[in-house]
Parts: C-alpha cells; structure tokens; sequence
DNA sequence: CTCGAATATTGCGTGCACGCAAATTTGCGT
DNA sequence: ACGCAAATTTGCGTGCACGCAATATTCGAG
C-alpha cells in the first residue's frame, strides 16, 4: 500500500522530462539563449507550453537542467559508497570535486558561463544536492540527527556555490593591481579551499555521531554549552 | 572621484522604497496577500508599477521587506561591535538569535507563514545577510580571506534558513509517534543548534586568523594540504 | 542661473509563470 | 474486456518581470 507500483506512468514522465530538458540545451545551443522561446521548447518535445511549466519553473531551470542532470543522485550515491572508515570530510570533498570536473562540454559551459540569467540559474541549481546529500549525510552519521544533517548539507551546497561562483566570475579586465587579487583559481582548488573551510564542521558531527552520549534532545544542544545570553 | 556625494539623491531613493514596501505591507494585512496587485502597490506608494520592479524582483518582496528591513545591516553591525576576544561563533549566535528573536509582530508573521509564496520569499530573504555578513567576518578574521569569509558567512546564512524553515514548518497533525520526532522546537534552540554545528568551522578559521602563517595564496590552500591536481 | 552629464522614472511591448477547471490518459479491480 | 478512479495534460486567463528607449529629475561646474 505504501510503495505503489510505478509502472509506465512514472517513466513517461520521465521520458518528458528528458525530451524537454534536451530539447531546451539542443535549442539553446542553435540559436543562443536568447532566442529560445518556451512555446519553442515545448513545441520541440512534442507537449504543450502548459506542460513545460508542470515540469520546470523557468525557462532556464531546463537548460541547466540538461546539463547538471542527475548529478545531485550521483553525488548522493557516491558519497554513501565511500568506506565508513573514512573522513566524512574527505569523502565529501573527493565526491564533489570529482563530480564537478567531470568532462564536461566546452559549449555548454561557455553557453551557460555567457548568459547572466543562465549563470544565476546554474548556481541555483547547487542547491539541488541539498536533499540527497542531507540524506547520505545523515546515513553516514547514524540516522539520529536529522536537523544537524540537513544543517551540513546545506552549508555544504551553499559553499559549493561560494565556489562555484567564484570560478564563474569574469575576471575583470584590468588584473593590473598590486599583488595576485587571488584572483579565479581552478575550480577543484576552489572546490577544496570552500570544503576545508565546513571540514572542522564535519569532523564534529562524525566525532559526535561515533560517541553517541545522550540520544534525547540531539539538535537542542549539540556539540557545544549554550548558556543564556 | 571614487565617492561621489550622496547627497539628496540617493535619500529619496530610500523613501521611495520604504514607502513602496511599507505599502506593500499594509495593503497585504489589509485584504489578504493574495488580493495585491502590485499596480496597487505602486499606486499606494504614488509610483508607477515599473517602478515597483526597479526596486522590487518580486511581489512577495516588498512584503518579506517590510519584516526584514535593516536586518542584514544591524546583524554585521552586532557581530563587529562584539569585543575581539570573544569567539567568533559565539558572537555570531548570540547576533543572530537576539535578531531574529526581537519582538515581532503577531499579525505580520501570520500573514507570513500563512501563505506559501510569502513564507518561501522570507526563507529567501534570510541570504540577504550574506554579504553584510562576509564583510563582518573577515574584518574579525583579519580582512584577510575573503574567500573563506564568504564560504562562512554564506554557511552561515544557510543555517540560519533551514532553522527558520524548521521552525516555520506547520506541524503535522497527528504527532502521536514514539518519542519527540524532534519537533519544531524553539526558533532560539533552533538558530542555536544550527549555529552551534558550524561553530567548528568557525573555530578554525579564527585559530588561522589569529597564527596567520604564510599571507599569500591565501584562499587556495586554507586549512588543508590539497595535492594532487 | 544655466547648462550638461549622470541618474531615476515611466510607458510600452513581450514573454513568462501559474491557478483553475475541463479533457485526456493510465492502471487496477472485477 | 470494461469501467471507474487517480493522475496527467491541456487551454485559458490573469498578473507579473523586465529589456528598451524616451522622458524627467538631480546635481555640480562654470
């Protein structure tokens, strides 16, 4: 009664999703961002422009969608394949970094690096993990601290993004100032560095979750004495 | 050359956007979220609609702004006026939970929580201190690491929204389960058990700041060795 | 005081997001 | 195979977001 059975239903709609998502990049890549139209899009994967907007929520959200599809999946799974032995720091980091320097295609990147809206709607996107990864987060931690789970996911995305960002940034013209503005960097270096920051956060949680003292009141008074202000 | 005068200009600016979100507010307490257009808006606030949306992106905005309005300057303001020897984590807390603690008023955050669109731009509009934000805590950190200011603040930012998310969270009707599912709690418990999980992160990168070993390259190897790639 | 550059406001036009209710499709029980 | 209930697609209507170019306002300099 609780798992219905999804059958042919779930995959149409599956199949939709996929034909709007590819029809939108395939579009986009044609004729520019720009002069790519819903009515286009929708017409393109053979269902209404109603339709498009009960699967996407902007004309963007599809285009990007093509290109970061399933990734929040991937990183939720391949964190949770890592040994338990290890660093729920570490294995974060490698997952990410991996799963964001995959080969990705020179055109779409530069597709979606030039359109302000369609940057803006990439580093959106970043927060897609968030669920997923709040879930592997918490397996990995024991299953008790939802709240402090989804806390770390979350700041994990968000500093993603921070990242992500960073790397996006054009780099502006001049660069004639004094010493290195620190300017862009790798993206995996600036994956790593916005990691390393939330690593000592990670580490707690693991540190908590492995010495598990009082079970009740988990979220109320984690890792740290709160006494009244 | 760098800093123009201000001057009268930029005063009616202001005006004219407190009166637009002040407007926006009443006409929403008024008759219920739904039936603002922001025409009406406009209107109240004796400007024309395309102005509306020179200064706001969404309808919901000038509403969630008329709650939230300043906050993002009197939390950076708070947290640098904390005495440097007191941890930065604690400074933060303590900032955030006073803030979002302050007296509210009851009929504003029912018109708030009641609608979905207006609670989903209040959750949006937590990311607005992001930047104030940065800005304090690099001052504290030494103004040297921007990067990792931003990582913390954005972090920080994050955990304040899924508090809030958590708290705002309409409490499922039956709630006969075992033990405390952990429930919606407090805001300040919330905001504390949120905070308090990132409060390592913040721990170490005052520790950094305060044995600033080598100054360069700063952002790009934090805390962590990063060979490899 | 007056001019001119910088900046803000406004109107217009276009495409977009989405609530709603009707029509269509799917899937299961009989 | 039939038909009903649930889920999905679709069309329509409304209000909204925003680029653009024209207009109005501000402000400092001469």
């Amino acid at each position: 009664m609780t798992t219905r059975r999804p059958g042919l239903r779930e995959e149409k709609k599956q199949a939709t999703q996929v034909a709007l998502r590819e029809a939108a990049l395939r579009l986009a890549l044609e004729h520019g961002p720009a002069n790519v139209r819903v009515d286009d899009i929708a017409e393109a994967a053979g269902v209404s422009p109603r339709t498009y907007n009960n699967y996407f929520s902007s004309r963007e959200q599809a285009i990007v969608a093509a290109v970061t599809a399933e990734r929040e999946h991937r990183v939720a799974a391949a964190v949770a394949a890592w040994p338990a032995h290890v660093r729920l720091a570490d294995a974060l980091t490698a997952t990410i970094v991996e799963q964001y320097t995959e080969p990705r295609d020179r055109d779409e990147l530069l597709l979606i690096t030039a359109s302000p809206a369609l940057r803006d709607s990439y580093l959106d996107a970043a927060a897609t993990i968030e669920h997923p990864l709040a879930t592997a987060i918490d397996q990995r931690l024991g299953g008790t601290g939802t709240f402090t789970s989804r806390v770390l996911a979350t700041s994990v995305a968000a500093a993603v993004r921070v990242a992500l960002q960073q790397w996006l940034q054009p780099p502006p013209a001049p660069l004639a100032t004094s010493g290195l503005l620190l300017l862009s960097g790798s993206l995996p270096d600036l994956l790593r560095s916005a990691l390393a920051t939330l690593a000592p956060a990670l580490d707690a949680a693991e540190e908590q979750a492995r010495r598990p003292t009082s079970r009740q009141v988990r979220g109320a008074a984690d890792g740290q004495e709160m006494t009244g202000f």
